[in-house]
DNA sequence: GTTGACAAACTAGCAATGCTAGAATAAATG
DNA sequence: CATTTATTCTAGCATTGCTAGTTTGTCAAC
């Protein structure tokens, strides 16, 4: 009997349509703005509905981080061109992050601001939120004794300067400047800026 | 006649009251335990005296934020000892900046996280927020050609590896190997780690 | 077909929040 | 003492996340 196999995927599609909906709302008028209530109004159901898909608000946060988590992940795959050098290819990373973070803030502040009950370096932790970290550690490889550190402190430069320039704590017009410094770090080059 | 100025001067203590109420309550129980309600309880005033000192919650946040930088500022000039080394120097600041966030999550949150109506970059910004960019810039400086630049670039990997580490995304035991990249890279050497 | 069990969805409401209008009180002024 | 002005409070609004309890729909057993 088909019958079941056609609730449970229309239930799926609704989860989705939830998770669709909080995102649509969290891009055009802010986290705040996505209330219980809204997203109830927006899938056309009422509000316990959404208790019986996520347990609470923040897993909706996350569900819609982890979506960023999986296009993070291929943007920064994508940024990596197999004719770069080692250099370039740093620096091309760091820029697609930086692009991805300015151009969605509101993703962005799902991914790493907001409380979402996402685990990492778990057991259970989803492939979305390894492969972001892969890709810059793919980068960063060939500078680096302990990738994994290194990587780490690379993901951590490109996370602050995201955060300080969201804040308007430092310059904007210097993004591609500090981009560079990053890249030259990395490189091992002394700065010539 | 004193008597305004005893007012003026009560007045002012009551406000201080409620940052520093604001502040313990913070650090003990979290922001969101800081509410307008707790903190009218604990100054032993209704909550619309609240309003007659801060436009909103989020100042309030702000006032607490403000002392965290005057805080951090003094820290981290007290970590610059004349006798180091330049690169020394580096690492002593970037472990000092780290030792704070850490020790005092709750304020590090005010002062990076929530928001606080506290202006960056302006002509009005206060001393405060200025003072811990100048201890950065101050070890920074032999390094760099662009001291700003190179500030801030400093700035942001020390913000996101606190950050990062605080949401559990590095892990916490590599701490000290990644201020060592960092302080490596700033002086201009490859890694050795 | 009717009935009864089960699942799905809804109505209504709780407790908490930031914030404010308007009343009450205290203080200063004539 | 009367009046105006400044303080402070009471009471309440609108909004939030979340949930208890009820209604509605579905489907199998008789």
């Amino acid at each position: 009997m088909g019958i079941s196999e056609r609730k449970t995927r229309e239930r799926d599609e609704r989860g989705r349509r939830i998770v669709v909906a909080a995102r649509t709302i969290a891009e055009r008028d802010g986290w705040a703005s996505v209330t219980i209530r809204r997203l109830a109004d927006e899938i056309e159901y009422s509000q316990p509905v959404l208790y019986s898909h996520f347990q609470n608000r923040d897993e909706i946060v996350g569900a819609v981080a982890l979506e960023g988590f999986g296009e993070l992940a291929t943007i920064l795959r994508a940024a990596i061109r197999p004719s770069s050098t080692p250099g370039e290819s740093v620096e091309d990373v760091a820029t697609a992050y930086l692009d991805f973070a300015f151009a969605r803030p509101a993703m962005y502040e799902a991914m790493f601001i907001l409380p979402t009950g996402l685990r990492f370096a778990r057991s259970d932790t989803p492939a979305q939120l390894r492969e972001g970290f892969g890709a810059m550690a793919t980068v960063i490889a060939p500078f680096a004794q302990d990738v994994d550190t290194a990587t780490e402190t690379f993901w951590a430069a490109l996370h602050g300067l995201a955060e300080l320039e969201r804040h308007g704590r430092i310059r904007p017009a210097f993004r591609s400047q500090r981009i560079t410094l990053i890249m030259q770090m990395v490189s091992g080059q002394l700065s010539q800026l």
